[in-house]
DNA sequence: TAAAAATACTCCATAGGTATTTTAT
DNA sequence: ATAAAATACCTATGGAGTATTTTTA
């Protein structure tokens, strides 16, 4: 049982689909599919029943889900404890960046954040791609896409 | 951020060892380490201090395992949401077998249960390794080993 | 017959292991 | 000197992907 596992079926449970679920993780059908089945195996428990449409979670199914949901809230409290750490430390912006990358992409987004907030302190960040990555999916560092040009 | 990681800071915590911790986690203490140094990446804030011993958390860190220990407990509660269902269907123990052993150690363990617990109803279920390994990992089964002779 | 979910595979990231080095008492 | 934690390296599980088949309405 995994935080993604209870993600996807409070998702699933939200949507009434399997597909438009998929689609708010950010993940595709098949992987969000399998996970639900992985969980329920673990659980040695169906969780929705899937011969009807929309799909609808079974009795049980419904517990687990609104602890699922119980849960999930909590993992958010942990976050907060950091974001709410953070903005006491100081008005800060951590720029988390891959090395390589960061004399190409660093100076836009400096000029761009400096203008709109010129009383933060940026800090930056030289992480590896998978801290990166993690900080993402953990809702604690907001990706922008600039393009190449 | 996954549940087993906020298992092991608690038992860190806990134990105030990381040698002792991953022993009651049942696994090797580098293990451990990297998985504690994985979730401070992941959360951007060292969580123990190191430098000195025995190993103490920091003051973010005793916030973080506090509302890890919430998040744990509310884990439980998913498995007890299942077990009290499978208490209220009958007294019922399902027992996970792999099909190729199952003619080798179920007499024995019929045998010895029935004993025992006469008014029990058993369930025999087939199951794949990786299902009886995650069950045995939820603590909603337990192993008990027959020595081979 | 047109959606939605399941299945079959492939790939790679990572949790876990062993062996070793570094750090703290 | 010794116990504890970190680091290096390796392996294999499994999470996620694409392509396809089976379902349900």
């Amino acid at each position: 049982m995994t935080i993604t596992q209870l993600e996807y079926i409070v998702a699933v449970d939200t949507y009434r689909s399997f597909v438009l679920a998929a689609e708010k993780c950010f993940v595709t059908q098949p992987t969000l599919s399998m996970q639900v089945q992985k969980l329920e195996d673990t659980l040695g428990v169906k969780l929705f029943d899937r011969s009807k449409q929309p799909v609808v979670p079974t009795d049980i199914g419904v517990e687990v889900i609104a602890q699922a949901r119980i849960l999930l809230a909590e993992s958010e409290k942990i976050k907060e404890i950091i974001s709410d750490r953070e903005r006491e430390l100081s008005g800060e912006l951590k720029v988390g960046i891959i090395p390589t990358v960061a004399p190409y992409i660093l100076p836009r987004i400096l000029h761009g954040f400096i203008e709109r907030y010129p009383q933060v302190k940026l800090i930056v960040w030289e992480q590896t791609t998978e801290q990166i990555v993690q900080q993402l999916k953990m809702g604690m560092m907001i990706a922008e896409y600039f393009p190449p040009r």
